[in-house]
DNA sequence: TGGGTCATGTAACCTGTTACATGATTAG
DNA sequence: CTAATCATGTAACAGGTTACATGACCCA
């Protein structure tokens, strides 16, 4: 996945390993974090499979750098992947699994623990104003109006999670909320 | 994550293996799922740390199976785990991926990509009626309430996450169809 | 007689994480 | 003076996938 990731940026330009990095960690990170490591390692095969090449350019104020661009054979592998018809993403939340457990604690702690939970497992922590500022200045950054569509696509996910991620823990605790006036009790 | 699952399945009570392993892969699936191959190397891990011990068990008409059962510092370390103020969830989603990426293709290849993911992508694929009929089955084969309630938590998540999906794929249909009628010219 | 269930795993591989390592320049 | 930025990586480990392997019993 990462891999067709980094052959779909080399695609929109050439790159250098650095760049990759902070185009996911910044603009991506909505959807997809990579580490340095991990990147560098990928490179080495996406070279190798001769889907990318690297130029190397001497620097005098700063480190030698590569430069990425993709190769005729990355582009054909690229659209291969896009049109593929993939399968589901696998189902693995962290989230939830822990939540399923939860019910080994007091109904108070758990009331506290979706409270949290609304802010931490948000796709967008800032808050919405925040996002809205850098969903419109990446918005404006991008030359190609069909890239910013589907950039603002992905990141209009994200806002329909976090919506949806606030909605479940009210949800819950309402549901907490009612054992708690049912059952004196605890 | 998965270790921690596992321990707190035992927690509910002594299994084998392959009992752990059709759990996940059927009453928790929409959150976790996992391959047997995994399940064991992790079984083991859990009995070097002492959270679980083992029971050879012979039988006759089936094979021989191992009784796993956690012990009192497992229960410790799944009530640390549960407490535990754990980092959120790594954000990484190989359908937005493609998405952000199909920008390459046509948008009519696009709207047809996003009507058919609003059936593959989601939690619970059967349909909300089946979904419906295994969620009273299985909240009627829970004896204890309060375990119930907590699957249930991370069931509702499912069909309020699926709901969002369609919502969001139906949102992107639209400013697809807008763009079509605004420029004929594709 | 063929497929599903019960029951165990191993081996190789791929993907992601954590920690470490270097080093100059530049902006506050 | 200090932190961030640019720019490259390696090594070890943890977690997840795919493919393979065995074998009896039971039900249709």
């Amino acid at each position: 996945m990462l891999k067709h990731g980094i052959l779909g940026l080399l695609n929109y330009g050439n790159m250098t390993g650095y760049d990759i990095k902070t185009v996911f960690n910044d603009s991506l990170r909505h959807f997809w974090q990579a580490q340095t490591s991990q990147i560098y390692r990928e490179l080495r095969v996406l070279e190798k499979n001769g889907w990318i090449k690297a130029t190397h350019v001497e620097q005098e104020s700063r480190p030698d750098k590569n430069i990425l661009s993709i190769t005729e054979e990355g582009k054909k592998e690229l659209m291969r992947w896009l049109e593929e018809d993939s399968a589901a993403s696998p189902i693995r939340n962290p989230m939830l699994m822990k939540t399923f457990f939860r019910g080994e604690c007091s109904r108070e702690e758990n009331i506290q623990y979706f409270q949290k939970l609304q802010e931490k497992e948000t796709v967008f922590p800032e808050g919405s104003e925040n996002t809205d500022r850098k969903r419109q200045e990446y918005g404006n950054n991008i030359d190609n109006p069909v890239r910013a569509l589907y950039w603002k696509f992905t990141s209009d996910f994200g806002l329909m999670y976090d919506k949806m991620l606030r909605e479940w823990c009210m949800h819950c605790i309402k549901e907490l909320e009612v054992l708690k006036n049912e059952n004196i009790t605890d």
